[in-house]
DNA sequence: GCCGTTCTGTGACCTTCATCACATTGCGCA
DNA sequence: TGCGCAATGTGATGAAGGTCACAGAACGGC
């Protein structure tokens, strides 16, 4: 679990009540958990263990990964504030287990304990920055950079090296980076002769992650 | 100000104090109050009259606008929960008067109120949603529906039929929608001819949000 | 009023990237 | 061991939209 995990702000005897109220749920890779359009729901979602994705499927079909999140973050909190229909699709991307978090005890819970309120508002202001630099280098930036941002995104700091968080296929890439699937392979092709990224079998592994932060941040006129 | 002004929530005696800690501060049109890269910055800005845009300028020199704002709104509140640097720049379209809240004030306020942190907790979510949307918009609609849904954003409920916040220069609207000004001014011309928006002297007025809204929930092909 | 400056309209061009259409590789599994 | 399916590589093509280069219009100030 991420070592600012919501849950840690909260007192032990809140903690257990919160469990109490929860209910907790194994997913297989690719199992959905909330799916766009739901007109019910009002709960969030709890990472215990395990990777999720959030996308949304856009009229003409195609699929968008807003962000891939890790154990100890919370997602689907929209809900628990307006509960409207869901924006998102939320899927498992390994097998996973998740608490499903009723929005009346979140909020209870959260009323009662000032502090953890905090980390929540923390965790969805940087959210809030995190897509403001999405839609910035959407709208200025060539493929190179985004695709580098993407991939920079997916590093995990907790790997060794490089590692990334999870291997995603070159169409999620495409989908996470907003570009077509045929350009992250001539782009992959690519960093791979220059020696930016390697394929360890099945796996990708980021080799300069300062070349392609450099990327991210400063496009190609770097 | 708004209905669901943040400040509303707040117990009596503890705006007073609230009020006793922080600055007041009278912008002209286009002053800056935060500036993209400032690395000490640890308040936020409540807006108590007139209007702000939040924009970034990218490498290239290209303004990229995120939001504008009306009264009532709480701005820059990320660095309330981690004071790094700005990542936008927040600056006044019309006369304005504003509220600068050290974080600190801001922090201890909501951790006596609770219920008060609720709000904040929607608003930001709200944002994030609202986010999602331009991102999907972006990447998957063409120039017309990415135009419509800026001018969706910016009809002003609480003025007569179709008017807007505040009227955009076609740069803005560009820098707003993400497209380049010409096609903003190509876009609008055909609108008008159509009967869709129309000009009064300086202004720009929507005739057909309904249209508009179709557009910009479904691209081109409604 | 008159002039500079900022906004707007419009055509011609050219870059970027998505799309299409395959070939190829790799891997699970019967 | 080969079959099938998914993931990947790669060229050719086209459309969308940015850029450039102007011309006109509108406005603010003096």
């Amino acid at each position: 679990m991420a070592p600012d995990s919501l849950l840690r702000a909260l007192e032990p005897e809140r903690l257990e009540a919160l469990l109490r109220s929860v209910s907790r749920r194994d997913l297989e890779a690719g199992d959905v958990i909330i799916n766009q359009g739901d007109e019910e729901g009002d709960f969030s979602v709890f990472l215990l263990s395990g990777g999720l994705k959030i996308g949304m499927v856009s009229a003409g079909g195609r699929e968008i990964i807003l962000n891939y999140c890790a154990p100890g973050e919370l997602v689907g909190e929209i809900a628990l504030l307006d509960s409207g229909p869901r924006t998102a699709t939320v899927s498992a991307i390994v097998p996973s287990t998740v608490l499903l978090i009723p929005s009346s005890t979140f909020l209870q819970t959260v009323t009662d304990n000032p502090a953890s309120m905090v980390g929540v508002m923390r965790e969805l202001s940087r959210r809030v920055r995190q897509q403001n630099l999405v839609i910035e280098s959407d709208r200025t930036f060539s493929m190179a950079p985004r695709l580098a941002r993407a991939l920079v995104r997916l590093i995990d700091p907790d790997l060794p090296e490089g590692r990334l968080r999870y291997s995603p296929s070159q169409t999620d890439l495409g989908a996470f980076a907003g570009l077509a699937r045929e350009n992250v392979s001539r782009l992959l092709s690519d960093w791979q002769e220059r020696g930016i990224v390697a394929r360890e079998g099945r796996e990708l592994v980021v080799r300069d992650a300062e070349y392609l932060e450099l990327l991210a941040e400063f496009g190609d006129d770097i």
